[in-house]
DNA sequence: TGGGAATACTACGACATCGCAGGAGTATGC
DNA sequence: GCATACTCCTGCGATGTCGTAGTATTCCCA
């Protein structure tokens, strides 16, 4: 979000749906990223702690998930290690990879970029009042549609 | 997206709103990118190619518009001019600024793009059904609670 | 109407993202 | 058992993002 004044956002219609997400999101990690510049960790960064806190993933795995290319999750790990944040746990099943957990510090660091995210999501919640659940399952659906849609457009796999 | 074989994707619940929009557009952007790559145009440069082609913005503007700071357009408008396919009006009412607009060329690429966009919009639209209003409903909402959210968190304004 | 404060943008540098190429462990066919 | 193909990950380099600091123009009011 740009540090100058107060311009009216400009009201263009988004013209579809992937559009309208666009912005979405946009809007999203910026306000995120401003909530959480204190703790340290940017929306993106906060969003892997939260999925190694609940479950310890593989980097491809982690990849997968957060739609991301193995490489940058390969400078995640890299980063995250040097923050003392995250470590490897060892992958009996395939010798090559390793699991990624949060250390102490790393779930100390996450606990306190979860109270500075809190207020922000209880305000949007707040905001989007009974709409809240309707909203979730639009995202769901459209994850869905995104991931039928990517099937039907790579023929045979992969 | 991993260039790996089919890695189930993890079924970790997103725990929030916020959290499941991030992850949507992850998707939706991971798919983007990869429908257009062939047009040489990001899902960012995509999007702001879109909004230009529709209405010249200063950059300013944009950088509200997307919600990204000012020096991240800066570099935009620098990279497109170089390849020529964006161009500065002036802007009369102020001398400091003025309008991004896309040349012939930078239409034409745009339109190329959009033809390679298009295919995965409707694939999307066809697997959302009779959902996609809604979802596009859905989204609205929720920009507009980003919005107020933002508001209530800055006391003043700035 | 003159001058300080505010605003629009840019230069530069630090760091993040991600494609390409490659090394290490694993699976499969023989 | 071993050769070969494959998958998992990392190093490196090109490019993108964005914070800090600075210049140009405009605004505002004394």
């Amino acid at each position: 979000m740009p540090a100058t004044a107060d311009v009216p956002t400009p009201e263009i219609p988004g013209t579809n749906v992937l559009f309208d997400a666009w912005l979405v999101s946009r809007a999203a990690n910026a306000q995120l990223d401003e909530a959480l510049v204190s703790s340290g960790l940017t929306a993106d960064e906060f969003a892997v702690y939260s999925v190694l806190s609940h479950e310890p993933l593989t980097p491809t795995e982690l990849a997968v998930w957060m739609s991301a290319p193995l490489t940058t999750v390969s400078s995640y790990v890299k980063r995250f290690e040097a923050r003392g944040h995250v470590t490897r746990l060892p992958n009996a099943d395939d010798r090559r990879s390793y699991r990624l957990t949060l250390t102490e510090d790393g779930a100390t660091v996450h606990q306190r970029a979860g109270e500075r995210f809190l207020p922000g999501l209880r305000a949007v919640e707040a905001a989007l009042g009974g709409e809240t659940a309707a909203v979730r399952r639009a995202l769901a659906s459209l994850r869905a549609a995104l991931e039928s849609a990517r099937s039907s457009a790579e023929p045979g796999h992969r």
